[in-house]
RNA sequence: GGCGGGGUAGCCAACCGGUAAGGCAGUGGUUUGCAAAACCGCCAUUAAUGGGUUCGAUUCCCAUCCCCGCCU
């Protein structure tokens, strides 16, 4: 496709992003990469955890600079808000604080669910109450802005309507079976490939790169806690779960085109 | 062949006379800043099979089949 529009390809994968989870994350081959111009493939150090407005900041100008160019860019990747930032841009939220994340994470749920209902009662009427993520997110965004998150959110959220009309995107849809098959097919391939010497090598990793599908469970296998079998079929359970959350997110982005690859 | 233990959803598994916990997997969903994350909903009218006891059995009894352990 890149070849016929005379594109380049941008990543838009969180875990490719990064350097040295090549096998595991199902990167792009050097031969593939030679192939096209690739850009944002192991760009960054796997002990940094970056986000969806740090991906948004590195894209930003590698896609201009791909269009100053005349080219086409084409965006390929699976991380739906990842995507999602660079169709829509960022809400004018504060950036997640690490300090204050770990600070929040020590306290129990209802706690920060309490706050979040003094601070923000509005935010905290449409949070999903039980996810701590969200909860301590919304009150992240309420102490690091001095604002209420809700009131923030609602200036945004109306412009977000307006979408592009220049997009173009597609889906690539396959049936489950096929697609069970061939992440079957694909788990086995990394752990044949240097997954497992891969994995070794990672060191220093972020709490973020610590949650790439693989690590966990090779290293598991690497302690001698679990089997190859075993490993191999956690794996193909969470990316089978991955995939089918990706389903979820792209189903509703309307702008993209399913296509079917029976 | 004998003795003992056991057969509960795709897998693991609890309850054990009052009408099937939980986990995994599966499935549907949420989603603007950890997203390959985090979270939520759904998921056995049925307990190896046949018979009996009982108001009522997956739970008790009998038979059959199967599995595991020990003995021969």
């Amino acid at each position: 496709m890149a070849e016929k529009l005379d594109g380049e390809i941008v990543n838009a994968d969180a875990f490719q992003l990064y350097r040295g989870l090549e096998i595991i994350s199902a990167a792009p081959s050097e031969a593939e990469k030679s192939q096209v111009p690739h850009h944002l493939y192991g760009v960054l150090e796997p002990s940094i955890a970056a986000d969806a407005g740090n991906y948004l900041h590195l894209a930003r100008p590698v896609i201009a600079d791909i269009q100053a160019r005349g080219k086409t860019p084409i965006i390929a990747g699976g991380s739906g808000l990842y995507l999602k930032f660079l169709t829509h841009g960022p809400a004018p939220l504060p950036q997640g604080d690490a300090q204050l994340r770990a600070a929040l994470d020590s306290r129990p749920l209802a706690d920060l669910v309490a706050e979040l209902e003094t601070l923000d009662p509005v935010e905290a009427a449409r949070t999903a109450l039980k996810n701590r993520r969200f909860v301590s997110r919304a009150l992240e965004i309420c102490l690091l802005s001095g604002q209420k998150a809700s009131t923030l959110r609602d200036g945004w959220e109306t412009q977000t309507a307006k979408l592009a009309a220049h997009l173009r995107g597609y889906v690539i849809q396959r049936r489950r079976p096929d697609l069970h098959t061939r992440i079957a097919r694909r788990t086995h391939a990394m752990l044949e490939g240097g997954a497992i010497a891969e994995v070794a090598a990672l060191t220093g990793l972020s709490a973020n790169c610590e949650k790439a599908i693989g690590v966990r469970e090779i290293r598991a296998m690497v302690a001698g806690e679990i089997d190859r079998i075993t490993c191999e079929e956690r794996i193909n359970a969470a990316t089978r779960q991955y995939a089918k959350r990706q389903e979820s997110w792209f189903r509703r982005e309307l702008w993209l085109k399913p296509v079917s690859m029976e």
